[in-house]
DNA sequence: GGCCGACCAATTGAATACGATCATAATTGA
DNA sequence: TCAATTATGATCGTATTCAATTGGTCGGCC
């Protein structure tokens, strides 16, 4: 079978490009992002890059105003701490659903995941180890919509975590609690997973509004 | 003061009235958007309207093939299922954070939604009410990000439910929730809260899943 | 010296124009 | 007669072009 290579529009490209280039913070919060001049490298006319960042503004990623043009969003400490309570809402529901569900392999899945985790060197690798990690205690809930939002919401929260949380909690308390979860998830018991996973994301919420707190006392 | 008239872009405006008439009904799913025949409506260009339904398809309102333009997104009984879920998520969480931080003005203006709700006589004014009243319920959780999250999910519920379940519970039923709720709320019992608010939900979510049976059975 | 208005460069917003692609109807050949 | 094929109109994707707005600088005036 003849692998097709499906059309793609270019302003789908530009988008994707530059939703990559966001969230891995190679684009900066507040950068402006001129038209002619992403026309430029992405070697086509503004009308593509246009409906790119109209996309992405509807997204969330990128700010828009009339006749100024696009900007990378900021994120203020606030929004953060909200994506933290979205995600406590999201992932507790999503975790609630899965556990029933969930096979042996669900299980060992999770746990190579965190072996991965183990082994990590860099903090990113880490970031990256724990959202494949969450991701795959929620994904037996089969809720797409669920897993959809938990993934968006991860990425928001990840764009900041970048910039200015990496390494809030370290490595190793966190991972603590990933394998207490694992366990609580194979002996099936919910209230139990539930009660911890949202005590893990209020420690990491904690951690940043002490850092916060800290930040404004400074100044 | 005089009001200044800020400048909107056409695709903006654009945006905004494809938003509402996809979101009252008046394009149904399925419908093809040719964006000649939009440009001719809205009395303005191709490229303003190009650029509003990328901001739609990213808003998951449209759906975009290339070469072969943006149509009004299907949406299937089990999305709406996994809608009301999502709902579940995040509402309850809401509702767990505002009830501690509601005072009786809170709840009062819960209550005059409630009674605008029984005086309702279109199915219309009850889906209007019902989000309202949801909505004053969650607000004093002062989580703008998780409001939005429960707007915007409503939204395309609500889509939906136009279509083809309105009118799924009735009118009494669900207001006798509403009213045990709002007792609980003024009591701060947020176990008992949480718990109605989720019963609430499933119902729905239950009167949805037996006529989608019904449905499948009837062909 | 500081403030105000007029010009100017930079940049965006929108319209027109053109080539490419898709759907469908007409046409042809077996 | 019917399937395959070609022609045609509709529609889309993108580039180019022009108009409008913004921000800033320069010069004049108080």
């Amino acid at each position: 079978m003849v692998e097709v290579v499906r059309p793609v529009s270019a302003a789908d490209e530009v988008a994707e490009t530059l939703r990559k280039e966001i969230g891995l913070g190679k684009l900066k919060p507040g950068t402006a992002l001129r038209q002619d001049e992403l026309a430029a490298r992405y070697g086509r006319s503004r009308i593509p890059v246009r409906e790119a960042l109209r996309a992405l503004q509807a997204e969330g990623l990128v700010s828009y105003s009339v006749n100024r043009g696009a900007v990378v969003t900021e994120i203020s400490p606030q929004e953060v701490l909200e994506m933290l309570e979205v995600r406590i809402a999201l992932e507790t529901h999503a975790l609630k659903l899965a556990i029933p569900k969930m096979i042996s392999d669900d299980i060992e899945a999770a746990r190579e995941i965190l072996q991965l985790y183990d082994r990590a060197g860099a903090p990113e690798e880490w970031s990256h180890m724990n959202a494949r990690y969450h991701e795959a205690l929620c994904s037996p809930s089969e809720c797409d919509r669920l897993s959809a939002l938990i993934r968006e919401n991860y990425f928001h929260f990840n764009r900041y975590a970048r910039a200015s949380v990496s390494g809030l909690a370290g490595k190793d308390d966190p991972q603590k609690d990933h394998y207490r979860l694992l366990e609580l998830c194979e002996a099936g018991d919910v209230t139990g997973a539930v009660r911890l996973l949202e005590q893990h994301i209020r420690r990491t919420q904690k951690l940043l509004r002490a850092k916060i707190r800290r930040a404004g006392q400074r100044r």
